[in-house]
RNA sequence: GCGGUUGUAGCUCAGUUGGUUAGAGUACCGGCCUGUCACGCCGGGGGUCGCGGGUUCGAGUCCCGUCAACCGCGCCA
């Protein structure tokens, strides 16, 4: 028999029994009732419960095993009595009568239990990662990981991607992030750098003809985390093609994507993705990565509040480039939340968010008028699009089934009733009975704030919320209103994945103080139009620059790269890089670029990011093996550390102590 | 660098307007228990209330400072 087992640990049934069997695993629980004992044995694969009593010659032996030793048993296979068997594990229908008993590994008290998924502390969880990982829910995360990977690295095969490895010790590249430096013992006082991603080696694999590239790639950034950011290091896969437009991108990379989302998850995926502008998504959703499962959309509200009373919108219209854009809350329509909202934007360093909502008014009866409408467009004499306009009624399918069931209510009851139910349809129906509260209300005046209801689409029990002023300096704050709005009013369906390409990213941006152009987001995508628009406005030129969002998560971004090399040197030069600084920071790829380089483009997914959405997990420590944490450390093996005299030495190394 | 939240037993938490010796569950140690599967019952050890200072007759509780963790902003081609 094999030294450790003979079986894992969810592999017995009763087909097993009276087989004699050898299982090692960790103890999982220990339940020790005097004359007879059970342990729940534990391995990669599942739990077995193996027991003993007086008649076994390791009864006492086993009265010592603590949770979480690692133990080798011996034993025989015993059917369970039927009222016996635990349903809620595969081996539930046997047990295992322990003969012989070796301690392979015993344990100290645990800093961190394992049994179970209570929370611990983040830092416990990481100096003691080797436990946490032992816990189902990481583990079985993990696993999920791990699949996931093999399943991206297969669909990225099949469709005739290979995969290559790219240098993980290699050159600074001064664009973007800060790099991890390395130093050179070989030439002291130089330094090599981790790589932010493969991208000038995947373009020049497609200079070398290649054609179709992918890779799960380890990608190093020295930037500060965020809950959905992995300080240090994460993974990306990685892929570039040839003689493609952004089009076929797309059209390769979604069916990866979706299909690897619907094969680990039981939630909606839309397999049609809609492309937005980045010009679109700021308006609408306040951001580059859009949560499209929220089904909020700002729009531009400036006309209603120019040369109104509402002194501080109206002074800021008189500024050039400026907006008033609302945020429809349906659903939101209480003093209490929007008072909450607008502390919300007060917190995130706006002075406030106006807002306005709209209530049915006290006392004030129902409008026969409204009712005689209501009763006709039932029968069907008044066109839907007549009620729309008159404020009847709200265009949502839930609205008109809601009012369909008033309307049968309204039929089956008594008199007394009937009154109760014409109430109650025209306080939720009823635009003669809408007051709109709010301080903003009062200042623009009735006509005004009518306007703004019609204009939204909203009606009694909603609300909107204003924000004002360059768009740049708000539309931030406004996108994370609307991710608050969506999730607190339960607008945004939690059971979906929705995915949306924002296209049409500007090449250039203006600092606002400086009044300098520098890149918007990448120096290596073409621009539209080519040579001919680097000539125009700069800030008016897009890219062929794309990004993949999904459920307010960028999962993937990438362009048409810039493969010509005047086209290059004009954005370069734009961007106040003359040639020379291009060749000394770029030296490869321009070199490359000088020797037949084709068309091509491509794109980076993240892979962590992807394995979080799957996971239903917001921290992207979570779904990561060891990660680092809020300050880039790494608690269990104690890094960063200090080097030692010797180390530095040979390096040519100084440090220079900290204050 | 800035803002928010949190910090009480190994772990998860409670602790009232400031008031006697800071509690519970779990884990750990000891005892009992032959059918549990979060086994049960009895007992025990375990605390610099993050740290420092202040107010007070008296501080886990109030004030000031500070440290740490997490979340966010900046940053992240």
């Amino acid at each position: 028999m094999h030294a450790f087992r003979s079986h894992k640990c969810n592999e017995l049934t009763a087909a097993n029994v009276g087989d004699s069997v050898r299982l090692s695993g960790w103890v999982h629980r220990v339940r020790d009732h005097g004359g007879v004992l059970f342990i729940d044995l534990r391995d990669h694969y599942g739990i077995t419960q193996v027991l003993a009593d007086e008649d076994s010659p390791v009864f006492h032996a086993l009265e010592n095993v603590r949770s979480e030793w690692v133990i080798r048993i011996d034993g025989e296979v015993k059917a369970r009595d039927p009222e016996l068997v635990n349903a809620n594990i595969p081996t539930g229908e046997v047990e295992i009568f322990i003969r012989d008993m070796e301690v392979l590994g015993a344990s100290d008290e645990l800093p961190l239990q394992v049994f179970g998924e209570p929370d611990f502390p983040e830092e416990t969880r990481l100096k003691y990662r080797f436990l946490d990982l032992r816990r189902e829910g990481l583990h079985n995360r993990m696993m999920l990981r791990s699949n996931v990977v093999a399943s991206l690295r297969r669909r990225m095969m099949d469709k005739g991607f290979n995969e290559f490895q790219t240098p993980i010790i290699t050159a600074s590249s001064p664009e973007g992030a800060r790099d991890f430096l390395v130093p050179s013992r070989q030439h002291p006082g130089k330094f090599y750098a981790l790589p932010q991603a493969p991208q000038q080696f995947k373009q020049m694999m497609m200079v070398a003809g290649f054609d179709k590239y992918f890779q799960i790639a380890p990608c190093f950034r020295d930037e500060d985390p965020r809950a959905d950011r992995s300080p240090t290091d994460f993974y990306q896969l990685d892929m570039e093609m040839s003689f493609v437009t952004q089009q076929d991108v797309f059209d390769t990379i979604e069916p990866v994507i979706t299909g690897a989302f619907a094969e680990f998850t039981n939630k909606t995926v839309n397999h049609d993705i809609p492309q937005i502008s980045y010009k679109d998504a700021a308006l609408w959703y306040g951001s580059d990565k859009p949560d499209l499962r929220n089904p909020i959309k700002m729009q531009i509200v400036s006309e209603h509040f120019a040369g109104s009373g509402f002194q501080i919108f109206a002074s800021i219209l008189e500024q050039d480039g400026t907006e008033i854009r609302a945020i429809p809350a349906p659903k939101g329509g209480s003093r209490k939340f929007c008072d909450r909202m607008n502390k919300f934007a007060q917190q995130e360093g706006l002075p406030g968010m106006g807002y306005i909502f709209w209530r049915s008014v006290a006392g004030q009866h129902y409008s026969d008028q409204l009712w005689i409408k209501i009763g006709i467009w039932l029968k069907g004499e008044m066109d839907d699009n007549e009620l729309v306009t008159r404020g009847l009624i709200e265009t949502k399918p839930e609205q008109w089934d809601r009012l369909d069931k008033l309307m049968a209510r309204y039929r089956s009851e008594d008199p007394l009733g009937k009154v109760q139910v014409k109430e109650q349809i025209s306080s939720e129906f009823g635009p003669a009975n809408i007051e709109a509260a709010g301080p903003l209300a009062k200042n623009i005046g009735p006509e005004r704030t009518e306007a703004i209801r019609q204009q939204l689409g909203l009606k009694v029990g909603d609300a909107a919320f204003f924000l004002g002023g360059k768009p740049k300096s708000f539309e931030g704050v406004a996108g994370r209103a609307r991710n608050i709005i969506g999730k607190e009013l339960g607008l945004t369906d939690e059971n979906r994945f929705e995915f949306c390409w924002i296209v049409d990213f500007p090449i250039f941006e203006k600092d606002e103080e400086s009044g300098k152009i520098d890149f918007e987001h990448n120096p290596f995508s073409m621009p539209q139009g080519g040579m001919d628009a680097l000539n125009g406005d700069p800030l008016k030129v897009l890219g062929y620059q794309y990004d993949l969002a999904c459920n307010g998560y960028e999962l993937i971004s990438g362009a048409i790269r810039n493969h010509k090399l005047d086209v290059m040197y004009k954005a370069f030069g734009i961007a106040g890089y003359d040639k020379a600084e291009v060749e000394k920071r770029f030296g490869g790829m321009v070199k490359a670029f000088k020797y037949g380089a084709p068309p091509h483009g491509g794109c980076a997914a993240g892979i962590d990011r992807i394995v979080m959405l799957l996971a239903d997990e917001e921290n992207i420590r979570e779904v990561i093996m060891f990660p680092m944490n809020q300050r880039a450390e790494d608690l269990m093996m104690e890094a960063p550390s200090d080097a030692t005299n010797d180390q530095l030495r040979e390096l040519g190394l100084r440090v220079i102590p900290q204050e």
